[in-house]
DNA sequence: AAAATAATTTAGACAAATCTAAAAATTTAT
DNA sequence: ATAAATTTTTAGATTTGTCTAAATTATTTT
């Protein structure tokens, strides 16, 4: 595998976050995300266009090939497992481990990386609870549903929160929701939206439903 | 502290190692290093210069300015702190830690880098032996002995390990030989420089002038 | 001390990644 | 279906770090 400059890694990677299934990317999306100008995503295009990294037509938007689906999941990989390490062992908190982690993901030797991976117990999941590919960058599928819409006495596994402000954290940790927590859903008031969870064999807690909204499980 | 590139980086962590306590660096020197041209070494020092990170008067080579220092400090900090993270954490070997440190070591979050310190229990030395700065800068002087001039019943413990080729590791791992390793030398042979050493409680072992060249020690 | 040699700097160019402003293509609205 | 609005691309400039070739300064030799 070829190596490519931490620019062109944020480019695939944003690509890849933002095509779906299907769907195409289109310039001014792009450009917002990697916090650029137009002009310039079309000019990136062009490059990566080049380097058989994405199909591109211009004025059609463009999608991944999967060469540079390839290349994405290689630096997801990376991303993630960094985060994993600097919220694991390091201490990080959940809303800080990213903003290093986009630092480090660019350092690219593989052995490293597998390394590292080996190093934390090869992890699935990152701090965020998204799936972390392994070295062929294969990864759960992790049909993770949000715990506002999981049905009621189905046993759950919570494997990510998203939007970590210090607040919200603040209210899981008194909450002693955590990623890895195992709950289930007792009721759900459609008052207010919010539900009445029991974690393992503890008393039930009410939580909000701005809370659950933040909070997604897997089938556990 | 400011943020410098990878670029700079590279070139101010060379003039550290290049100027000893006195002396300047000469452009041919640091060209040879950084593997550039002197051209663009004196392109750079222009930079560095008006950045009041060395002192450079045209055709008098240069030293970095004691905030240039600071500067260079900081970077060899992170190098050694993520070589002693490869080696110890990662199990990478000896002659592998400093390619993968290289790009490491331009990460410069100071809270990753004093967390990374923490994590590891701030170690004093890298793999190779080297001080490590502090957050402050500071480091054992770290008085390193070549084992061949270290006198004979005195103490020592092994701290840095020279030129780390493949043969030279398994000669090492053969005679028990690492980092921390104490030893005393027993005997001295002039004939053909070769030593008589005793590890810890072991019998004593004969090492070549050559090896003990390459090893140096601490008082333990 | 002048000539030869070596080291260093300047001048001008180039590639990567970006930008602004203008032009072209596409989409939406009338 | 044309006009208006939006999106995207092109053209030309800029910055960083590099290069080659030529000019300049310093050092060494005779």
């Amino acid at each position: 595998m070829l190596n490519y400059s931490s620019s062109e890694e944020n480019y695939i990677k944003t690509i890849f976050h933002l095509q779906g299934e299907d769907g195409n990317v289109t310039t001014n999306e792009l450009a917002d995300r990697v916090k650029t100008k137009p002009a310039s995503v079309t000019d990136m295009m062009k490059k990566l266009k080049s380097r058989k990294l994405v199909n591109y037509q211009p004025y059609k938007g463009f999608r991944l090939t999967p060469d540079g689906r390839k290349v994405a999941l290689g630096i997801i990989r990376r991303h993630r497992l960094w985060e994993f390490f600097l919220a694991e062992k390091l201490k990080f908190k959940w809303d800080e481990v990213h903003e290093v982690a986009e630092y480090l993901e660019h350092v690219s030797s593989k052995k490293l990386v597998d390394k590292l991976d080996e190093f934390l117990g090869f992890p699935k999941f990152d701090p965020h609870g998204d799936p972390i590919p392994d070295t062929n960058g294969k990864m759960e599928n992790s049909r993770q549903v949000n715990l506002a819409d999981w049905p009621v006495n189905k046993p759950a596994i919570v494997c990510q929160v998203v939007n970590q402000s210090t607040a919200l954290l603040e209210l899981l940790q008194h909450k002693k929701i955590t990623i890895g927590t195992k709950l289930e859903v007792k009721k759900k008031f459609g008052y207010d939206d919010s539900l009445e969870i029991r974690i393992q064999k503890q008393l039930p807690v009410t939580i909000s439903g701005q809370l659950a909204q933040t909070i997604f499980v897997n089938h556990g």
